[in-house]
DNA sequence: TCTTGACTTGGAGTGGACTCTATCTGGTAT
DNA sequence: ATACCAGATAGAGTCCACTCCAAGTCAAGA
C-alpha cells in the first residue's frame, strides 16, 4: 500500500505517517523507487499505535512500549507497568475534571439566580 | 504587597503574574519606585483569574470574562454563555476520558491475563 | 514533449501557557 | 565602596503532536 491509501485507511494524514516513522514507532518502511509501500505487519503497527493512542498514551510511551515488544514476553510486566501507569493518570484527570464541573455548575447556578432579580 | 508575596500566596510564579498582566487578565498594576505595588483590589482579581482557570476556561476566554465584567450587569447573559459553553466542554472531555478509561482498564486485564499463562 | 500529480526530503511553523535569558536598575547589608 | 538581591524589561525558548512549506524526483497521460 502507498502511503495515500494508508492514509485513507487510518485516517492519519500523510504527514503524521511519516513524523511517526522519523520518532521511531514504526519500523523504516520498505521503499520501492524512493516510495514507501507498506506492508501487512506495517499496518498492524499503525493499527497499534492508534489503539496505544486511543488509551492516551503520549508518543514517548508508545515509542517504550513497541521497543518492550520487541524484546518479548520477558518485558509484559513492564508494559502492564505502562499501562496502569496511564490508568491512574487518567483517573486522576477525571476526578479533577469533575471537581471543575461541579464548581462551574455552582457558578453557572448563581448567574441564573443573579439574572433572575434583573429581569 | 510586592509580586514575590503575591506569588507565594497564591502559588503563581512572578513570570506568570507579569504575564497574566501583559496578557490584560489584570490592570496594569501600580508601581512605586518602578516595583509592582499589588492591591487587595489586585489579588482579588488574580483569586478570580484562579478560579476561572479551575473551571479550565482558557485565558483568553477569562479575559473576555474580565473585559464582560468591567461593563456591568447587562453583561451577565454574555457570561453565562461562556461558563454554559465550558460546562459542555468538560462534560465531553470527561465522557471521552471514561470510555478511554474503561479500554486501557480492558487491555490491562488481558496483560494481567497472559502474564498468569506465563509464570 | 510537456504537464500533472503523487511522492520524497529537511526544516520551519503552530498553539497555549508559561518559563527562561540577558541586561539593567535601585535599595540594603558589610 | 562594594557586593548582593529583588525587581524590571523585551524577547526567545519550551513542550507536544502534528502540519505546512519549498524544492526536488519520477511515472503516467494528452
Amino acid at each position: 500500500m502507498k502511503i495515500s491509501e494508508v492514509s485513507a485507511k487510518y485516517n492519519l494524514a500523510p504527514d503524521t505517517l511519516r513524523y511517526y516513522e522519523n520518532f521511531g514507532l514504526i519500523e523504516r518502511v520498505n521503499k520501492v523507487a524512493g516510495i514507501r509501500e507498506y506492508t501487512a505487519e506495517d499496518c498492524a503497527r499503525i493499527e497499534f499505535i492508534i489503539c496505544m493512542k486511543h488509551a492516551g498514551l503520549s508518543l514517548e510511551d508508545i515509542k517504550k512500549f513497541v521497543n518492550l515488544n520487541k524484546e518479548g514476553d520477558k518485558t509484559l510486566a513492564d508494559r502492564l507497568q505502562i499501562l496502569e501507569n496511564q490508568q491512574k493518570i487518567l483517573a486522576e484527570e477525571i476526578k479533577a475534571k469533575k471537581e471543575t464541573l461541579n464548581y462551574l455548575n455552582y457558578k453557572i447556578n448563581l448567574y441564573k439566580g443573579r439574572m433572575e432579580k434583573c429581569d
